[in-house]
DNA sequence: GCAGTTGGTTTGACTTCCAAACTCACTAGA
DNA sequence: TCTAGTGAGTTTGGAAGTCAAACCAACTGC
């Protein structure tokens, strides 16, 4: 739901460094991955993504600011969250395609033993 | 240049999270951006991005430590050099390309005035 | 000489990030 | 009923990162 305005970056009016602005914060493209691999709920994205429990709870809001992500209330007393990906979220998931693919082939040791557990392209 | 270990990552041990441990930190995909546009130089990264002076020149030492750009001396007394892309630096260009494109539907306003100057894909 | 340019580094204030502890509302077991 | 445990955050205090602005060093042009 958020836009940003290209005359408020600063250095190039550019598409590019509006996502940054959205999505470039430590953690947040870790967060979509993990709502895009089946964790839901808060615990779940703290454990899958292995980040502090405040930065999860600050990046939930952000996200959800941005219209990345949605939530719906599963429980009332206390009230609890399902968080999911909006349409915008699900479009982000070519982003994480290509980091993976770039990752497969340019960061991770050729030899690396968890490497035969390959990753899958995100999207469908 | 530098590879990083799944095992070292906190959360899942994915391709991603290993590829945003070198290109997550701020500034570090604009200043990919930048030199693929065309900018060699110190001071027009700096221009071109916006940062602060101090953060290009930090982010221009871990990115040639990933092995992410290279740059080599046009001259000397005092030292100064090119910055350029290495061939992982150019295979990044398809994350950037994915920001463009998610930026361009989600992030920046249909009418935003200073969309009309629309940015292109920057691989081949 | 002296101003201007280029490519940084330094400074000090501010913001973000972190691990760990804490809270709150509930649930399960003894 | 007392205790232990779980899930979902929030709080805390210190470390790390970021920022704008000033500074510096080595040239170039006048």
């Amino acid at each position: 739901m958020t836009t940003v305005p290209l005359a408020e970056l600063p250095g190039r009016p550019c598409p590019i460094a509006a996502s940054l602005e959205l999505v470039g914060e430590r953690w947040a493209l870790l967060v979509v991955r993990e709502i895009a691999l089946g964790s839901t709920r808060f615990g779940d994205i703290v454990r899958g993504t292995g980040a502090p429990r405040d930065r999860i709870a600050a990046r939930l809001k952000t996200l959800e600011a941005a219209g990345v992500i949605g939530r719906t209330a599963y429980q009332e007393r206390p009230e609890r969250f399902d968080y999911h990906l909006t349409e915008s979220g699900q479009d982000l998931l070519s982003v994480l395609d290509a980091l993976l693919a770039w990752g497969d082939k340019h960061v991770v040791a050729p030899d690396d033993p968890r490497r035969l557990k390959r990753y899958r392209r995100l999207t469908a």
